[in-house]
DNA sequence: GGCATACGTTACCGACAGGTAACATGATGA
DNA sequence: TCATCATGTTACCTGTCGGTAACGTATGCC
């Protein structure tokens, strides 16, 4: 996918540099906190003590960069998703519970703005093709993994119950945007997780 | 609130032209499809049929309509959810179920980019003040009148099941930006409200 | 007719956006 | 020492943005 053209002698692994790396990291946090039409390459450069022309020398574009952004977002979403599940395994209704307490725990962070790829499908119209693949696959794949777990827990309508779950999630995602860090109704998420499970394992609910 | 100046001899109300509304119908439409930051005052003018000029007569700035905006989106709201719950007077528990269902019929409609005030959350910036005070305290409306429904039902842990709905409902719209039409997680939001209230009703659970 | 209202048109402004060219510098390594 | 590479610097391009000035015109009211 990445074509190895500019092979560095040594030093820092292929193609990428320092500078790079600064100005990535200062744009996925710019990104984060105002969104990504709201930040401008000429800013992410200065915050990250670098210029435009350094930006345009590692990233072909704003786009290529808020693709790769986006694709960090993701791949560090998972890394979190993986780690609390981790867990506990073989006992997935504890790895949602855990799921749902590392977001409550995350959600009380003041950096936290939600969901990062579902805060770009607001931003990005339609067209912008590349982009919004890149979130639908990822929502889709929340959704998967959800269902998935519900079905290992043996759960009647395990599909409904997963989807239960997603909106769950992503309303707590959603609503961490308008209400400051603990005083919003995410709180009220795990409690109705496991309200939803019991039904779910107990008899048939809806 | 507003003040009474250039009050026309008769015709349209207070101040307002039908060149007003046509952009402002066109800017809600606009903003609504490719959110308020992706839509600049030209080409609303442009695809009103008039032009910039026209558009600084009738408002003072973009802020001011964005604002305007907002609070008809609201006034829309609301509307539409004292049409769903009016139809069940003194029965709480069937005005939330219709809330759902009402939300999940609007989600099948193509149009539909879930919530605009929460969208509208994930694009203005902290600092913008006038803004992000109208989100805050629509959604503060939403959660309050979500819970006085839930005591109305005489649920125990009335608060919780008032926030679970709110995720469950804010789930739903910010899901929707992403699942086509009808193929999203938020069919299963009627099911689990159904669950949760029951639960709420019956015992303790969470 | 005279006048105000409501609207369209053209042109412009300063600011900033994304993106590029050309050149200077400083470290590295052969 | 000399070439190379990564980086900084300055200047510039084009486009678009929010916003304004000045002027033209149709309508309708008195």
């Amino acid at each position: 996918m990445r074509p190895p053209e500019a092979q560095t002698p040594c030093a820092p692994a292929a193609g990428k540099s320092r500078v790079r790396d600064r100005i990535f990291e200062t744009a996925c946090d710019l990104f984060n906190r105002h969104g990504i039409r709201g930040v401008g390459v000429d800013a992410i450069a200065a915050e990250a003590g670098s210029n435009k022309m350094s930006f345009y020398r590692s990233f072909a574009s704003k786009d290529a960069l808020v693709a790769e952004y986006l694709q960090e977002q993701e791949r560090e979403y998972w890394a979190w998703w993986d780690a609390a599940v981790a867990r506990y395994p073989d006992d997935p209704r504890r790895q949602v519970e855990a799921l749902f307490e590392a977001q409550l725990d995350h959600a009380k962070s003041s950096g936290c703005r939600g969901c990062a790829l579902g805060n770009a499908a607001v931003e990005i119209s339609d067209h912008e093709d590349e982009l919004s693949t890149l979130v639908r696959a990822y929502k889709e794949q929340v959704r998967r993994r959800l269902r998935a777990i519900a079905h290992a827990m043996g759960a009647r309508d395990a599909d409904s119950l997963g989807d239960a779950l997603m909106l769950l999630l992503d309303g707590g995602n959603f609503t961490r945007l308008t209400f400051a860090l603990g005083s919003g109704p995410i709180a009220a998420a795990l409690p109705a997780v496991r309200t939803l499970i019991d039904a779910h394992l107990l008899g048939k609910s809806g």
